[in-house]
DNA sequence: CCGTATCCCTCACGATACTG
DNA sequence: CAGTATCGTGAGGGATACGG
């Protein structure tokens, strides 16, 4: 595995690959709650109810992964590591904010 | 389930409610094709590359049902229907188009 | 604490022949 | 033209024991 950016007959339109970014179940989520500043590993955890382990270090990875957030790991003990947004994923927080207006005005 | 207690970041349920409506693989390809004014259904198997019959009729069910969508249909023949956006819809498309911008920006 | 490593399983999606 | 019916696949996700 490694870059897909391969264009096969048919093109993906960018909406498909932002959905790739941050479409998994889990992603806005965790942005959400990054978005009152750093949280640790154990508060995600905690901040999104019903996220398992495995899912939360794969989402976190993949987010780190499109520069959406940053990994920072103390060398303490126990092991301490925060989570921060970036640039780009600040950015997403008035179109997340919008989305989550939306469906509290229409879905929920 | 009814959990309606509006904490910090307890709002993550309306996030995967939203989701649930529009965060299907194609349903905002589709919701987009929409923006400029009603379509076809084969129209939108054309605007929308690589989505197939199935799939297609699947999310503009799912987006009748959710109120995102009005579906219309002409007893001529052969039959004619028409796929046109509702004011909730409609509301969509600067949180989409955001996204997409946001999109072309940071990952395409 | 912060993850990794497994196992398991559902269901979302794909392809396509067929129908009113 | 606008769907329906059907079969098949794998990737996404859940649970949890274990390791540094």
């Amino acid at each position: 595995m490694g870059d897909k950016k391969n264009k096969k007959s048919g093109e993906r339109c960018a909406l498909q690959e932002i959905l790739g970014v941050i479409g998994g179940k889990w992603s806005m989520s965790i942005i959400y709650a990054l978005f009152d500043g750093k949280k640790r590993f154990s508060e995600l955890e905690r901040l999104v109810p019903n996220i398992n382990t495995r899912m939360l270090v794969k989402e976190l990875k993949n987010m780190e992964a499109n520069g959406i957030v940053v990994r920072k790991v103390f060398a303490t003990v126990p092991p301490t590591v925060e989570y921060t947004l970036t640039t780009k994923g600040k950015k997403l927080e008035p179109i997340i904010n919008e989305l989550y207006k939306w469906g509290v005005e229409y879905v929920g």
